[in-house]
DNA sequence: ACCCAAAATGAATGAATATTCATTCTTCGT
DNA sequence: ACGAAGAATGAATATTCATTCATTTTGGGT
């Protein structure tokens, strides 16, 4: 058998080919990640299954353990993958040079947190489906609060920076940052469960607000 | 078989009885519920499985499919349990008479939000579990939004009477509601995902700075 | 051209799990 | 005391799913 007349050359780039394709480790990780993760948003993080990701990929049911070992591993390499990523994201614009302004670098911030389209709320659906495990699971935990620790740091010190550049008395720089992360993560919870109340728009107002009233000098 | 020497008649109150037990419905179902709370908690949504939950109640098998029809059902149940105690709590104190100065009322608001002990952190480990899957499931988007917008109300009417009360101008007590709510969401957050980070006593203290920064008159 | 190491496949396997239901047990009204 | 209604049990069932692995395919090195 095999072998086969020779016919069907696929060609075409990548859509409805049946051909075999091979490609490097790193590349098929990554893909693999990308599916669940629209797994997880579309389906909730119970229902995902081996076979739902791989359909999704577009890739034979085996692959997945194949690539991560279990399904439990690939779960927690794409929790990994979109904390570093948001996290990433953030500390690349705290830490930045490139906006000078200290006001303007704070807006840069709030938008890249309350920004973006749909993907957008893919990563949110990911991130609040792990958190909810969290209290059960010490791995979730660990990689959530590794890369939430330097984030955090970024953010106080960027708020030091504020809080002397503009004077403000009386004013901690690490209760206020706690105290914005937790705003912004809760204002993403709204915008995940209740969207109908929330409008992202109105999130914005909101954490501009909070900003506002702690540095009232550096924005608007 | 059976019956042996008729021995043994259980009278201790409950524990380890092997004696069947015949109750009302109702006082099963709280049961069931309460027992699916603590599994959720311990495990995690996803790893809870009925007889788990039947074990933890101490009952057979098949009793949560006879009091609930299906576990999708029993855990539909679950989360709206626990969606209206905790807004019903705040409800009560919020448009509860007994405290007549609005500062204080603030303050016991505060107390229920982030107060109490390890129960409190089995809510909240439930409270998320299904904050996760709320973005998949328009049934418990559904039910986390109706009682979500009731406390909105109560919350933001409160703040109303507050601006009210102490001539605050240019506040808006809509968007400062969100604002707050979020703030309290996003601390619960941290509370379950980085307890090291994050300690109840300093939950309360960003809170509170939130509360001062708005109502300087009438917090501290 | 040919070979082979690595990549990919997908049918088969076995473990886990929700649900059913025939049977057993309790309680309460009479 | 007794019987019936309904509450509870738990073994059996059918399904779903992660994981394995024998086989097939690919592409680069020689």
């Amino acid at each position: 058998m095999t072998d086969t007349s020779g016919t069907v050359r696929e060609v075409s780039p990548d859509t409805g080919s049946k051909r075999r394709q091979i490609r490097p480790k790193a590349e098929r990780r990554q893909q693999l990640i990308d599916a669940t993760i629209r797994c997880i948003a579309q389906h909730g993080l119970s229902a995902v299954t081996m076979q739902m990701v791989t359909r999704e990929a577009g890739l034979s049911a085996g692959i997945a353990n194949l690539h991560f070992d279990s399904k439990d591993n690939l779960l927690r390499e794409t929790l990994r993958s979109v904390a570093e990523e948001y996290h990433g994201g953030q500390i690349e614009i705290m830490e930045g040079e490139d906006i000078p302004d200290l006001g303007e670098r704070l807006d840069a911030l709030l938008d890249f947190q309350l920004g973006r389209g749909v993907t957008q709320r893919q990563k949110m659906s990911v991130w609040f489906a792990y958190y909810g495990e969290a209290g059960a699971r010490p791995v979730y935990q660990k990689i959530v609060s590794t890369v939430d620790r330097l984030a955090a740091q970024k953010l106080e010190a960027l708020f030091t920076d504020i809080i002397c550049e503009g004077d403000y008395i009386g004013v901690d720089a690490r209760a206020l940052a706690t105290g914005y992360s937790a705003l912004i993560d809760g204002l993403h919870l709204g915008l995940l469960v209740t969207p109908r109340e929330l409008t992202k728009r109105r999130a914005r107002t909101v954490a501009r607000d909070f900003l506002r009233r702690a540095f009232p000098r550096h924005i608007d």
